[in-house]
This record gives C-alpha cells, structure tokens and sequence, in this order.
DNA sequence: CTCCACGGGACGTAGC
DNA sequence: GGCTACGTCCCGTGGA
C-alpha cells in the first residue's frame, strides 16, 4: 500500500540524487542544475501517456512504478487521490516549513502510519524550499496581500463566459502552460524547479536555479524549435494574467493559479 | 553600474 | 480566414 508514494519517492530520489542535500530548507542557491535528460526522459516517458494532459496521475505514477523496481503500479493513483484535495501534496509540500525535510518525521496526519518506516529511509530530500506556508509567517505583507485574497476576482475567471479548455477537448489538443506546470507542481523531481508555496491557494514558485531547466523541459514538450527560456515562458506566463488563469504574486518567481483553473486542474487530474 | 525579475508591445506560428 | 495560445524578440522599469 505504499506502492505508489513510496515509489515516486524512490524514483525521485535516485533521479534527483545528485543534488541531494545541497540545499535543504534553503532555497536552492548551491544545487546544481537538475539533470535535465534525467528528468526529460522520465517526463517523457509519462508524457506520451498524459500529453491529453488529463490524466496525468494515473500513467504517471503507473510508469515510474514500472521504472523503479520492486513496488506494484497497479492502482498507481495516488497523484489523483492526493489531489483530490491536494491532501497527499498539501502535506509533502504545502504544510512543510522551509526548513523541514521529508525525512521529517513530523507525523502528518495523512501519511498512513504503515509507511512511515519506509518513508523514513527513502528520504525524500528534496531541498524544496517550500517558503513559508504563508498563512502562519509570511511576514512580508506584500505578500500577505495575496493571502488575504486567496478567491481572486473572478472578475478574469469568466471573461468571455469561456470556461477553462481542461475538460473534454476532442480528442487531444494541445497541452497548455498552465497544465504543464500544474503537472511538474505534482511530480516530485520536478521540486527542485518548482514547488507549492501554499498549495491551498495555489501558489507555487520557481527555482531560481532551475527554472530555465524547467522552461527547457517545457520547450522540448512543445517541441519548440528553439530553447525555451524562462523569460520566454514567463511572457506566456503573463499572458494569463490577462485571462486570468494564473496571477502574478507580488513575490519573485512566484505565480497564482486562479481558484477556477486549480479546481479545473485538480477537478481534471480527479476524473480520470 | 550590473543583474535579475518583471511588464508588455509587436509580430510570427501552428492548430483548430 | 479568424481565433487561440503561445513563441520570439525587444525594450523599458525597478529593486538589490
């Protein structure tokens, strides 16, 4: 039963190894760059798979079972049940303190207390530096700004009455920027580009480090010809600012998912 | 002054 | 052909 989390843990950190321990709790200043093949070649082995990027969990964790070794992938659902409420990440990475580690024992209420042995020793860490999980700290009020207005006006959400293209799409359509990174937000060796500042919320920030890693990665899905860069990725950032998916947080490399897209991201990965 | 993150205009491209 | 969703280029601003 510990089939799925415990693999994705495996598998990130044989991949993410590398850099282990560089940085923890801190934000990654002395990581080295994520292996960016490393990644890419998982990524796209589950890719194929997601492209529709509506099922993302399932074919994911399914491949990396099979990639790992030991533990089964069948029922290789937990990216979908964790999000469901985001309860699984909210508490891999949401309720963590910048300081803590997944070895972290810190019992959380979620972690169903047959795996936490294995947990301990597959030791997940990352050095997130998953900020302040804003609500307790945060001290910069700027900041606390967005807090304190977590239902953006929707006054975006509803432009033109269309709703978020996640949903049915005949057939497959193009995987957006959005899905994208909502998918990299949910695969753990991604958390060195990316994690959740407050899941909740849906804020999430970028490496500093790695984010042109994570633009590369984001350029090669598209199949760009030329390299991605964050800036790049950044101005296709800020054009949801203008429809509202997704919100510029006053804080460096930090973004919003809009309340509608999280609930259609979350809502999708859920239905299948 | 340099760096870096950011904002946005303008135009190009590709899929639908 | 029009629209959408970027992709690419570029220039400007502002904080550290």
């Amino acid at each position: 039963m510990l089939t799925e989390l415990e693999t994705m843990a495996y598998v990130t950190e044989v991949k993410l190894g590398g850099c282990r321990g560089s940085w923890s709790g801190s934000p990654p200043s002395s990581c080295a760059e994520v292996d960016l093949e490393v990644i890419e070649e998982y990524l796209q082995e589950h890719s194929l798979e997601v492209q529709p990027a509506h099922t993302p969990a399932t074919s994911m964790t399914a491949n990396m079972g099979h990639q790992t070794h030991t533990h089964s992938h069948r029922d290789a659902r937990i990216v979908e049940n964790s999000w469901s409420g985001q309860h699984a990440y909210e508490w891999c990475y949401g309720c963590h303190t910048p300081n803590e580690e997944y070895k972290e024992p810190a019992p959380h209420p979620a972690w169903p207390s047959s795996q936490d042995n294995q947990w301990e020793h597959i030791t997940y860490s990352y050095e997130a530096p998953v900020y302040i999980d804003s609500d307790s700290q945060s001290s910069s009020s700027q900041y606390q700004d967005y807090q304190d207005s977590p239902s953006p006006p929707s006054d975006r959400g509803e432009r033109k009455g269309r709703s978020l293209p996640l949903v049915p799409l005949s057939g497959k359509r193009k995987e957006r920027l959005f899905q994208f990174l909502f998918e990299m937000l949910q695969t753990p060796s991604m958390r060195s580009c990316i994690w959740w500042v407050q899941s909740s919320s849906g804020t999430f920030q970028f490496s500093s480090q790695n984010k042109e890693s994570l633009a590369q990665l984001w350029g090669r899905r598209k199949g760009n010809r030329k390299t991605m860069t964050y800036q790049k990725m950044a101005r296709a950032l800020r054009n949801y600012s203008r429809t509202g998916e997704i919100h510029k947080v006053k804080r460096k490399l930090t973004y919003r998912f809009d309340e509608k897209t999280l609930r259609g991201l979350q809502g999708d990965s859920k239905l299948e």
